[in-house]
DNA sequence: CGAATTCTTGAGTTTCCTCAAACGATGTGG
DNA sequence: CCACATCGTTTGAGGAAACTCAAGAATTCG
């Protein structure tokens, strides 16, 4: 076997047919070929250091990007230099569309931890889109799933109260994290209690109380980042307006 | 002159190339081949009454609309059947776009006012847009715009007072109203205080409250549906957390 | 191991919600 | 054309939810 073969098996291996979070970021899937021309112009697992942007507020709309590992927040800076948390990114969701209406980023992409993304050219993309019309149509799917989760995310803002906004944020991350093959009853918060405040809407007091109620209540069980949900029922009831359970202890169904 | 040279010229006077909202629904403009083929699969200015919906929820994604005349709103209906107001649409903005990532409407598209819509097949339109690259171009930015708009509604949720929500949201009323082509100053509001109340996430008397704090400081002229701003820089300082100015009278800059 | 950040908890205050009632516009039938 | 019903809006009073300020625990990190 020549080295040329090796290396190529390597590449495929380490290319989109054989990514993990193929099925997120591309759902329905597409076929062989065009994936080929799609692993053409992705730059593939580059290494991001927490705390580091992929792009900044202003800066024209070069590339969009996948989580693989690690997660990312987006946030927009009000002109009074108050932060808001637009989305959280976990592995296979897309981070970046939100130049394609002007063309610029109204939004940073920060990392929270340490990641890997996979980076892809915008010009490219949406030229082998014009190309490949199945990638058009699973474009259009992408971004859609990424308005709806701005949907829900306006859906938690409006008028539900702080234990609600929280119950609800945990369940959904759960979720996702269920998506992406790790447990969703038991997790890392990769996010600080402020972003967390920021992203629903409340003071960060207001999140770390709501924890607490929670753990008191017997629904979670939380030290710092270290999540698990002990009572998904009940954390779905309260997430959608069921008053917790007068006592303040764990309750079974 | 033949009669269907007349038919045809009305065609063409009805049809995208003279259309009022082009330069709305199809920033920055596309060739006139391209338009020709466009307008083949555009139904055009079809009337709608006040309160009919264009789509329903859990409705399949058959086509994507445009306002031409009138107003619309998007509504959700959470699962204990309160509706929230996701969006407002005038004239020369997508309607029913939140079908895109899942094939279904997860809202309902609801005529605020007797209204005109143009009516665009999905499946043809995306056919369209696969052979016409400018035209993919052009979807990918009236989307990503309808993504901004649902980032700018963010923006007016998290963390922001009531004086402040009502503020921003009559600025941006009226520099959409201007955007048509119609005064920014003074115009006359389509939808009820419920349905502003339920996208700002207010209880209805506090919108109210709202305005008549607004029309005792000088900054606009309310009655009913009809608004006058009289201050258009006061209204901004409002929106961005100034505190409104003690005496409850107008105030010269 | 100590410094720095992040998180929790408490007390007091403000904002906004809820409930309730009056007011005004609009349209209908007598 | 007017009386009346209906819907949408305004206004008031009281209370609850969440915010701010402040200080003390716990975690993380160098």
């Amino acid at each position: 076997m020549s080295d040329s073969s090796v290396l190529d098996l390597i590449q495929l291996r380490r290319g989109c047919t054989y990514c993990s979070v193929r099925q997120l970021c591309l759902p329905g899937g597409i076929g062989s070929d065009e994936l080929q021309r799609l692993d053409q112009i992705v730059q593939r697992r580059r290494p991001v250091a927490r705390g580091e942007r992929l792009f900044r507020l202003g800066d024209p709309l070069a590339a969009v990007f996948i989580a693989r590992d690690g997660a990312f927040k987006s946030v927009s800076i009000s002109e009074d230099g108050e932060e808001q948390v637009l989305g959280f990114h976990l592995p296979g969701e897309l981070i970046g569309l939100d130049a394609l209406g002007s063309g610029q980023h109204r939004c940073e992409g920060v990392a929270l931890t340490a990641a890997t993304v996979c980076e892809v050219p915008y010009d490219q993309l949406s030229e082998v889109a014009a190309q490949v019309p199945s990638l058009q149509q699973q474009l259009f799917r992408v971004i859609g799933q990424s308005v709806d989760r701005d949907q829900d995310h306006l859906g938690i803002l409006v008028r539900r109260q702080a234990n609600e906004r929280i119950a609800l944020f945990l369940h959904s991350l759960g979720e996702r994290y269920r998506n992406v093959g790790q447990s969703d009853r038991l997790f890392q918060l990769p996010m600080s209690r402020e972003d967390i405040a920021r992203f629903l809407g409340l003071a960060l007091e207001t999140v770390s109380r709501g924890f607490t109620r929670l753990q008191d209540d017997g629904v979670i069980d939380v030290t710092g980042r270290r999540v698990e949900i002990l009572n998904v029922a009940e954390l779905l009831r309260l997430a959608h307006g069921a008053e917790s359970s007068g006592d303040g202890k764990q309750r079974r169904a």
